[in-house]
DNA sequence: ATTGTTAGAGTAAGCGCTTTCTCTAATAAA
DNA sequence: TTTATTAGAGAAAGCGCTTACTCTAACAAT
C-alpha cells in the first residue's frame, strides 16, 4: 500500500468495486485508461507476463497467453505507445518537411510516403515550412524532441548546422526530391538532368529555337540540373544561349504567371517554355490566356513532374514524369531501413523520368 | 550508486570524465541523449529546479533561473515531450483524419489546419483513409494509442461504435467539412444547404431547365443538404424534378468524369450540372472535351469547394466557394479549447459559403 | 530573543511500459 | 533417488520527466 502508492488509490478501489462486472462488460464505458497493471491483475499475472505477451517475446505457456490475451480484450487494452516509447522503442512515428502540402506534387508525396509508412506501421508527423529556413529549423528540433524514429525531408534546406548535428547524431535521415551533394546522405530522386535533357530535347526536336527555362532558385539541385541539362541541350543542337530566356521565379502558379507574363511581353519573347515544375506550366497557361498567346500554337510548354494538373489544363500538359509512387515507396523504405539500424548504408536512388507528350507542345 | 543503477554506468561515467570540456564545447557532437539529470548535475542543482524553469512553474530565484538556462543552452538540452507526455502533460499533437491529401480540397484544409496547429504549438499527425471504414477505425484507435491530445475528423465515419467509444471517453473530437447530426460534437463546416441553394439558384436564373445534380453518397450530410437545396430550388421555381438527373458517384475526378459521360450521352442530357464537388466537375471538363460538348456553350457547370482547381480549368470554374481558411482555423480552436478542457460546450460552426461566378455558366 | 512565515530548493513517488535478473517447479540426465 | 537443466513467470530497476511534499535558512512579527 506505501509502494505503489498512488496507484493503489480511488481509481484502484473503484475498479477492485467493480472488477466483478468486468466479465460481461464488453463496453468501455468507465473509460478509465486501462494500464497493463490492469491486465495484470485482472489476469492474476505479473506486468512483465502481460508485457511479454503484448510484444510477443520471451516464453509463454500457451494457456498464460490466452488468459492474458481474453483480459485484454475484455477491458479493451491498448498499450501505451508513449510509455513504450519511453522504455526505449520506436514511436513508430516519421516526420515529413515539406514546402506545402497545397502543392499538388507535394500532396502527392505525402499521399504516398503515408501510404508506405502505414503498410509498415509508421504514422506521419506532416509539416509544412513553405521553404522558410526558421520554420524548418524548428519542426526539425521539434521532431526531435517528439522522438519521431526518422525524417524525411523534402525542402530545400540551408539548415546544415542543425542538419549536420542530426547527422552526427545518426539520426535517421532522408531525403526526397531534393539533394544535398557534398552530405553523405539517404535520397530518392528523379534524375533531373535526363528528365531536363528529355523535355529540351523534344522541345528542340520539334524545331524550336528559342527556349526559355523558368525555375526556382539554384539552392535546388533539382533546379540545378534541370538547368544544365537545358544549357547542354543548346550547345549540343547549336543554339543560341540566351541569358535572357533563364528565368529564375518560385514554384508556385502565381509565381509562374508573374515571370511568364514578364517573358512573354519581352521582345526576345520564346517560342517555347521549360517550365521546371507543372505549378509554372499553370501559371504559364494563364499569362499566356491573358495575352491572348495561344498554347500550343503560339507557344509550346513542357512541365516537369506530371502532377495531376498536367491533365486538368486545357490542353494537356507535356510533361516530365517523376515517379511519385515509387519515390515516395521508396524514402520510406530506406528510412525504416536506416531506422531499423539494419547496418545501413546510406545511399542515393535516382529514378528514371520519364517524358509524357500531350497536347501543350507543337512543331513550329 | 546502487539508487539509480544503470543510470550511474558508462554513460555517467563518460559523461564526468569530459564534463569539464562542457563549457567550452558548443556542439553537440557526442549526442549522447543529454536529459534533464546531466542539466541538473552540471548546473548543480536538482531535477526539480530544472524542470521548474523550463516550465517556468514554482519559485526559482533569478540567479538559479539563470544558471540553469545556461546550462540547457550549453549542453543543446531539449526535454524530451515522450517523458513529459507520460507524466501527464500533453503531447501537442493532433490527429488529421481524412479521405486523401492528393485531393486538393483536403490538401488546402491539411494545409490550414497545420498552420494554425503550428501558430499553437500543435503538431499534425496525417492519415488518409480513402474513406474505409476499416481504415478509419484502425487510425482512430491508433491514434489515441500514441496519445495524440485530440482528432480532428474529414472523413465520412460510419464508426460509430468506436466514435461513440471516444466521444464518451470525453476524447477530444471535431469534425471538419462532415457532419453526424445525430451525435452531439464539433463541428466545422459550412452551409451547405445554402452553398447548394445558391449553386442551382444561379443556374436557374440563367434560364437552366433541365438541371442535373452530381454527387457522392448520402451518407455524407454535405452531400445530403446539397441535394436538399437542389430539390427546393426547383420545387420553388416549378421544374420538373427527373430522378435520371440525380446522379451518384463518388469524389474522384474518375468518377467525376465517368458519371458525366454517361449523362451526357443519355437523352436525357441536361444543359447545366451542379457538380457537388470541384473534383467532379473537373471530371465533367474532361468527359465533356471527349464529347465535344463545349462548356459553357453546350452545359454550364458549377461546382462546389473553390479548391485550386476551379480556377486552373479552362474555362474557369463558377463554383460554391467554401472558407477553408477560416474553416481550418476555427476546428483547430475548437479541438484546442476542449483539449484546454476550459469547461468547453461542443458545438457546431456553420459558415456561410460563397457563389464564385467564372466562366463555366452561361445563360441559355 | 523567540516564534511565525515564506522564498527557494531538494526528495521521492509515480506515469505505463521493457527488460534483466532471479526464482521455482518440472523435466531430463545420471 | 539425486543432480543438472530449463521452461515459465515474477521482482525490480529504469526510461526522462512532473509534482506533491518536505526541509532549511532568512526575514518579519511579536
Amino acid at each position: 500500500m506505501k509502494k505503489k502508492g498512488k496507484r493503489c488509490r480511488l481509481k484502484v478501489i473503484i475498479k477492485q468495486a467493480l472488477s466483478f462486472l468486468l466479465h460481461s462488460i464488453t463496453k468501455d464505458w468507465w473509460s478509465m485508461k486501462v494500464t497493463i497493471y490492469d491486465v495484470a491483475k485482472e489476469a492474476g499475472v505479473s506486468i512483465s507476463t502481460v508485457s511479454r505477451v503484448i510484444n510477443n517475446t520471451g516464453r509463454i505457456s500457451d494457456k498464460t497467453r490466452k488468459k492474458v490475451l481474453k483480459v485484454m480484450e475484455a477491458l479493451h487494452y491498448q498499450p501505451s505507445m508513449v510509455a513504450s516509447a519511453l522504455t526505449g522503442k520506436r514511436t513508430r512515428t516519421i516526420g515529413l518537411i515539406i514546402p506545402d502540402v497545397a502543392n499538388p506534387f507535394f500532396a502527392e508525396i505525402a499521399r504516398k510516403v503515408e501510404d508506405r509508412g502505414r503498410e509498415l506501421g509508421f504514422n506521419l508527423l506532416m509539416c509544412n515550412t513553405d521553404n522558410n529556413a526558421e520554420t524548418e529549423e524548428m519542426y526539425l528540433s521539434l521532431l526531435k524532441q517528439k522522438s519521431v524514429d526518422g525524417i524525411i525531408i523534402g525542402t530545400t534546406t540551408k539548415n546544415y548546422t542543425v542538419l549536420n548535428e542530426l547527422l552526427q547524431a545518426q539520426f535517421p535521415i532522408a531525403f526526397i526530391a531534393q539533394d544535398i551533394p557534398e552530405l553523405a546522405i539517404n535520397v530518392v530522386k528523379v534524375d533531373d538532368f535526363l528528365g531536363g535533357y528529355q523535355a529540351v530535347s523534344h522541345l528542340v526536336s520539334l524545331g524550336h529555337k528559342k527556349i526559355a527555362i523558368m525555375l526556382g532558385n539554384l539552392n535546388r539541385t533539382s533546379d540545378k540540373d534541370r538547368l544544365h541539362a537545358y544549357q547542354q541541350v543548346l550547345k549540343e543542337s547549336d543554339l543560341e544561349y540566351d541569358e535572357n530566356l533563364i528565368v529564375y521565379t518560385d514554384y508556385s502558379m502565381e509565381d509562374g504567371k508573374r515571370a511568364a507574363r514578364e517573358l512573354l511581353t519581352s521582345s526576345q519573347r520564346p517560342t517555347a517554355i521549360f517550365a521546371c515544375f507543372d505549378s509554372l506550366a499553370v501559371g504559364i497557361y494563364q499569362a499566356a490566356k491573358e495575352l491572348g498567346v495561344s498554347i500550343p500554337e503560339d507557344l509550346s510548354v513542357v512541365g516537369f513532374d506530371n502532377t495531376i494538373l498536367s491533365t486538368i489544363v486545357d490542353p494537356p500538359l507535356t510533361t516530365v514524369a517523376q515517379p511519385i509512387d515509387e519515390m515516395g515507396r521508396q524514402v520510406v523504405d530506406l528510412i525504416i531501413k536506416e531506422i531499423d539500424g539494419e547496418k545501413h548504408i546510406k545511399q542515393r536512388i535516382v529514378l528514371p523520368p520519364e517524358l509524357v507528350i500531350r497536347q501543350s507542345t507543337k512543331r513550329l
